[in-house]
DNA sequence: TTGGTTTATTAAACTAGTTTAATGTTTTTG
DNA sequence: CAAAAACATTAAACTAGTTTAATAAACCAA
């Protein structure tokens, strides 16, 4: 259980056996149900979590009631509202499990204990925001300049393991399109094979 | 010149006055002119900009040859392929000035040099980023859910003093939509008052 | 100062994506 | 296991946004 997250660390950065014994100290294991929530709008993020098992989804309810998907989370992928978790301020997002789950947790104290007695942690966070940001900026311009056929395709090519596991439903609302227009998509490319 | 990097900086954290002296000293003051280029697609981005005087767009150019603005930046405001610059990769980013304008440069050696022997800064880059990416995520839900015209509206009202040095191709090419699009949006709007 | 280039607007035909609603299928749950 | 709920598909009418093209206005540059 603690050796993904050992896994997930070491790809960013090497620690000194003391280190990561603190450093996973400082988490806490939970397990989260199916259609349960971990996070849900108007509530402060407590925590940033890294999933060990299960699926996630993190979304928005805009004006009209619709949802739109922010992103996804599988085993081996981090979990928060960065913005309600660093700011304290109440989160505008639902983190919601979409199967029986397993999360490490720490808490906002902790991270801050950690940033200032284990420095590499820092590095840590700073590159694996990073990477998200990078990975969104890819996202904006895909979505600003491609329609949601290529979407959708590339989003099959890129997590064949995730759309197994997820209704078309919460595709759409990842890709921002109707299910009603996932389908006639999927019809179309079922056509031209 | 250096007094507004100087008040963006604190806004962020506090520097002793030799921690100030020595960051500062890692910046390269220089002009670019209206319509010329900080990076270009295909190039490794060797720098990461403050602007002190005038105006950029980054956007990227699309397999049909449409123009995708990521962000503009204006005065106090920091410009980067966050991607190319930290992974040394070729950049798929153009960022050209759109006014004749003065930028302070910091290059990557420069960086990694102020990361290790001045703690503070990784923690600046780090909450910078995060700023930067919590604005990212906001935008890519509104990009997902609202229509072209609230996001006209909104945009209007959240940069007005950006809105009158950029031209309509340019804000369109933000927005995500066609110049005549916008055309249509700003004809109804008018007509609504 | 004129002529070339970029910009904004409008119109009209078109297409990508939505909405509503009906139908059958699969999954969940008591 | 049966009933209810959630899901995927299809059709048809609709709307948001694109495309192409024409025109006038604004902006440079030689």
């Amino acid at each position: 259980m603690i050796e993904l997250l050992k896994q997930n660390i070491t790809a960013h950065i090497s620690l000194s056996d003391t280190e990561t014994e603190a450093f996973y100290n400082l988490f806490q294991y939970k397990t989260i149900k199916k259609k349960s929530f971990l996070l849900r709008e108007g509530e402060v993020c407590k925590f940033e979590g890294f999933v060990v098992k299960g699926l996630f989804r993190v979304y928005h309810i805009d004006q009209n009631g619709f949802e739109q998907v922010l992103y996804f989370a599988i085993e081996n992928w981090w979990i928060t509202d960065i913005d309600s978790f660093t700011n304290e301020r109440s989160s505008q997002l639902f983190i919601e499990a979409l199967e029986d789950s397993e999360v490490l947790l720490i808490s906002k104290k902790d991270k801050e204990f950690a940033y200032e007695n284990l420095p590499k942690i820092e590095k840590l966070f700073r590159v694996m925001t990073q990477k998200t940001h990078v990975a969104l900026q890819r996202r904006m311009i895909d979505n600003l300049s491609k329609t949601a056929e290529l979407r959708y395709i590339e989003f099959v090519e890129k997590y064949p393991q995730l759309i197994q596991r997820l209704s078309n439903i919460q595709i759409a609302a990842y890709l921002g399109i109707t299910n009603v227009f996932l389908s006639n998509i999927r019809r179309k490319i079922a056509y031209k094979k």
